[in-house]
DNA sequence: TTGTACGCGTTATCAC
DNA sequence: GTGATAACGCGTACAA
């Protein structure tokens, strides 16, 4: 930065293929062959225009391409929300496979609102994306604005958060096998009153949890109890105030408590604490996703793990493979994630048992 | 996601401004004016192209109007990583202001990495983008990338970690406020044996803050203690090492930690913990970021606040006076913002004051 | 006010 | 193996 002449220095356009093509006395057309490693060309010619073009240091027009090809170099992602673990992962896992690739990618957030959603859609079309990955926003009951992307030909894959009807390719976790783990691992610990904080159904993430959950127990021959599962929104306060209510039962509290998300059972760590109560001792906690705070809390908070980069790294491969095969007749491909537990202190028996 | 068919239903492509002039019997550039709002038109014409767009859909072809124009609506911000609180919450306020203002925005991290952060200022410019956000990576320490930046003509923002020498543009947290804010704070609270745990001085935001803590120090007349200051990259381990160095020194421990950073002062809050030390009646601590999981740990930690969103804003309207003015002389300008202490339990004197 | 014609930088199609 | 040429969709001098 340590010129300080005018902002703009009559901004001498970079050189394009014709600069090359006049500098070494060849065509265009050789020009663009030797840089897109084309069969037609020459061994000795290839390697003059591509010794030139690094010496000239050559920036390659990406627009211009895109524009002749119908086809940019960028992947468009859209997600709830970028706060939290999960996603800046999964996004991360998107970003390097991508760049490996050769695309560059741009993220949106819809912020939990299908009107975002549908807008950030159409952004990404008007920027002529290659394909785009989508993680549904919560609210999101109606997939029409998917369809534009369809019949554009544009490779469309969802993640985590899928359509709940309809074929469509996507990579998703087994968010049944992570509730039927975090609930096994209570069950094992010797709880037998364990309630369920259960997400919005419609997302297969949370339904798909609640089953696992109502697995679990069946393995155990326990009937599954409406008034143990309690539906909300996930937040921190959703939470507390579940976790109020299951104080609150006639019946009697639980023994356990699993939730679909880490901030919820953060909530309802909080409650229990507040009223005097002790965890695990009174009540263990079983969260998801692995939220980094689960580390800070007192007890430790034990949880599900999500495979963050993983996600994004086959939803990438699944892009590549549609966008390899562009006129393929569609087939439904679905990878599916293991999740993985992770026990801490909020779910561990007292003393007497000796783990961890 | 009803239809079963082919993944690429020979894909129609989507029609230009010709099929609108066609349709119209009137010429492209009509068409393009009408669209364009430009002033030599006739309402009624201009109507007509409308109504038909509208009809039919129209949608223009950003990449075709870059190409030509040589410049694109798209708006390249280059972090350091979007784990956290921070930078989610500041490309929240960037992504507000731009689509506000007609821009998608691209977003990539450099990882800590200088070589990162210059192929993400490569792939940005290949994108033609219309400007360039950035805040930098912890170890860069010379600026050439950017240089290709203004030279052609880009607008180039720097916004929280800013270059350390030079004229640029940017947005930045009055950090030096802050650290003067929380020091003081500790010393209204009676402490006057404070450690300050400091990140990289390279970086602005640390040396900053640094000088805040010791202006506050020379207020109440405290000579400073390079016994006292600590430097690291300031993650939780580091928080905890430091805080251990801390405990050691043989002139006997502080009453106080400030870091710049809240990750660190976590790890100084698990460390004192782990030695049976209590906080804050032994050790008061104060961090900076106001990370949410501040409100988490107990006690909860007192901590500076960022003004993310301003910040991201501020950047985009910084943005757009440059790219309204692409022929001005340089003057460089920099934004401001003043941060904020959040007073919680990590800070505050035992019962006696009676506080929060 | 409207239309004509050209160029942005690249790639696909054809001819040689 | 190489080259000329025509698109891709849009913006804009220039002419009418």
């Amino acid at each position: 930065m340590g010129s300080r002449k005018k902002q703009a220095s009559s901004s001498p356009r970079p050189l394009s293929m014709a600069d090359l093509a006049r500098e070494l006395g060849v065509s265009m057309t050789t020009v663009s062959r030797a840089l897109s490693d084309h069969h037609s060309i020459g061994p000795a010619t290839k390697q003059r225009v591509l010794k030139l073009a690094k010496k000239l240091n050559y920036q390659p027009n990406h627009l211009a391409s895109a524009l002749r090809r119908g086809q940019s170099r960028l992947l468009g992602v859209v997600v709830p929300y970028i706060e939290g673990k999960f996603f800046p992962a999964v996004i991360q896992g998107i970003e390097h496979a991508a760049s490996k690739a050769g695309f560059s990618v741009i993220v949106c957030q819809s912020h939990e609102e299908v009107q975002l959603e549908r807008r950030n859609v159409e952004t990404l079309l008007h920027a002529q994306v290659a394909g785009i990955l989508v993680s549904l926003a919560r609210n999101t009951q109606e997939y029409q604005h998917f369809d534009k992307v369809r019949s554009r030909g544009i490779p469309l894959v969802f993640f985590d958060r899928i359509p709940g009807a309809g074929q469509v390719d996507a990579v998703v976790l087994n968010d049944q096998a992570g509730g039927f783990q975090a609930t096994s691992h209570l069950l094992a610990q010797g709880r037998r009153r364990i309630a369920h904080l259960a997400g919005p159904p419609r997302l297969n993430i949370y339904s798909q949890r609640r089953q696992g959950y109502l697995d679990a127990l069946a393995t155990y021959g326990i009937p599954p109890d409406d008034d143990l599962i309690i539906y909300s929104d996930m937040t921190v306060d959703d939470g507390a105030q579940a976790m109020r209510q299951l104080l609150a039962r006639p019946a009697g509290r639980p023994d356990a408590v699993f939730a679909a998300g880490d901030s919820a059972i953060l909530g309802a760590l909080q409650e229990l604490k507040a009223q005097g109560l002790r965890v695990p001792d009174d009540v263990a906690l079983v969260g998801f996703s692995n939220e980094s705070f689960t580390a800070i809390t007192e007890p430790q908070l034990t949880s599900v793990d999500q495979r963050c980069e993983e996600m994004g790294q086959a939803a990438v491969r699944l892009f590549l493979e549609l966008a390899a095969a562009p006129e393929a007749p569609f087939v439904q491909r679905q990878v599916v994630l293991e999740p993985k537990l992770f026990i801490r202190g909020s779910s561990l028996l007292p003393a007497p048992v000796g783990v961890g």
